[in-house]
RNA sequence: CGGAGUGUAGUGUAACGGUAGCACGAGACGUUUGGGUCGUUUUAGUCCGAGUUCAAAUCUCGGCACUCCGACCA
């Protein structure tokens, strides 16, 4: 991508009220829009890392056998009456603009047939189920999507981290035996672990209350950072963890799993959670199966959510300094920042066609000084920044610095595809 | 939903109740080219609605929005 073509402009100064890292400098960035508190636009910087954050929830989801699918976003209210989440406060309802005269003349219309905007899709995946799951031979399965969500949140907040309207994977799944939910759990979580991790982050497994999803206990990956609104203990050296709202444990305690290490208090963010939800939809909604004697039982559901505009956010407050950004290699919005100065050169447009404009985003401006170069390309927070000019083109070289790294070394420009 | 704070140009900031100014950005011309260069010039603003007053960005009331704390957080 050149950057003379970018639609978007970077900031020089973040908005004056807004607080939260994430906020200041995805917004100076010009990787998202807030059009209203906890309500954002992704642009063309965001949206790139939020698509690569999908993509690599894709493949750890399909590794585990997830099958993805889009469900509606309307959802009526003969799905979410049965499990009594019809009329909860999260709920944005959809309501069809009927004029007052007719409304009240016609009484077919009424409000509470109308629709609620999906802020969980536990009922509509378990209706569809009915539908084809019969047979303890169709199960288990596990199904997700990665789709906007809409919460009502009484207090927006902290950027991106708690919104209104998000980006979410969820995936449900679906067996015959306890133990059947309690292996695939695992390999769910482990699908967890390689998820974060690939997206930079790390992410402490810690056990937690349910909410309105379920009345077990769940488990939420916590990735630690101030700027967190949980509270979870972990001990400092198997890294067992509890959330605040559940937890018996106290700050200094020893920790009872592995028996030497201290428990501490830490402030997270819920980046992700899985549930077992047992047989509350299931049995809700007339999901069943007849097993092998032909008796018919309600399915076991396990749920799976993962925000991704919050695993976004959560990287920019893990990741960043003074000058803006330091993106995950994996979820940059580019690898390559490259910088052309002095001029355009038919040297930094080789190199830019060889690498490929998925790989590089290219500052060909003409009309930019170094200065906003350099600081643009730290702002944007690419993890390689290659700058060609004359001074480098005088030895034909390339100079590489790392975003996260200081030193900057000279290449020779034939060796850059190599080294990248 | 309770509490606190803030709303002035695209962004950031000034202005005692008395001419709305500055910087950045954007446009033009020139200049400069390894860390937001310099100069000239143009552009654009008091959240909305009432009230007090000769006069309101400024005071009062109402609304709306945003931020932070708390409650909530599926």
């Amino acid at each position: 991508m050149k950057l003379s073509q970018l639609f978007t402009k970077t900031l020089k100064e973040a908005p004056a009220d807004e607080e939260a890292v994430n906020a200041k400098l995805l917004i100076r960035g010009g990787f998202v829009f807030k059009n209203s508190a906890g309500v954002y636009s992704f642009l063309p910087l965001g949206w790139r890392v939020l698509t690569k954050i999908a993509n690599i929830i894709r493949e750890e989801m399909n590794a585990i056998g997830g099958q993805e699918l889009l469900m509606s976003t309307l959802v009526e209210k003969k799905y979410m009456e049965p499990t009594g989440r019809w009329n909860l406060d999260v709920s944005y309802k959809a309501i069809p603009q009927i004029d007052l005269d007719s409304y009240i003349q016609n009484s077919k219309f009424k409000i509470q047939d109308s629709f609620v905007l999906g802020w969980s899709h536990e009922e509509v995946l378990t209706a569809i189920a009915t539908k084809y799951i019969n047979s303890y031979k169709d199960l288990p399965f596990s199904a997700y999507q990665i789709q906007t969500k809409f919460r009502h949140e009484p207090r927006a907040k902290s950027g991106l981290l708690r919104g209104r309207e998000f980006m979410m994977k969820d995936l449900y799944s679906f067996h015959t035996t306890q133990e059947d939910l309690d292996n695939f759990y695992k390999k769910a979580a482990e699908a967890y672990h390689k998820i974060f991790e690939r997206c930079g982050l790390k992410a402490v497994y810690t056990k937690a209350a349910g909410g309105v999803f379920t009345d077990k206990f769940t488990h939420e990956f916590q990735v630690i950072a101030d700027v967190g609104e949980d509270t979870i203990y972990v001990c400092d050296k198997c890294e067992y963890a509890e959330n605040k709202e559940i937890t018996k444990l106290k700050d200094g305690d020893n920790c009872s799993e592995c028996g030497s290490g201290k428990i501490e208090a830490k402030k997270s963010i819920e980046v992700g959670n899985i549930f077992d939800q047992g047989t509350k939809y299931s049995e809700a909604l007339g999901l069943e199966f007849a097993d092998d004697n032909g008796n018919k039982k309600p399915v076991i559901m396990g749920a799976y959510g993962i925000g991704l505009g919050r695993v976004m956010a959560t990287a920019v407050e893990v990741y960043n300094d003074e000058k803006g950004i330091i993106w995950p290699e994996n979820i940059a919005p580019f690898r390559i920042n490259l910088i052309v100065l002095d001029g355009k050169n038919k040297e930094a447009e080789e190199i830019y066609k060889e690498l490929g404009a998925d790989n590089v985003l290219y500052d060909d401006r003409e009309d930019k000084t170094p200065g906003e170069k350099f600081a643009d390309a730290d702002l944007i927070g690419c993890p390689i920044r290659l700058v060609v000019s004359n001074k480098t083109l005088e030895k034909e070289n390339v100079e590489l610095k790392k975003r996260n790294k200081k030193e900057m070394k000279l290449i020779k420009i034939k060796e850059v595809f190599k080294e990248l």
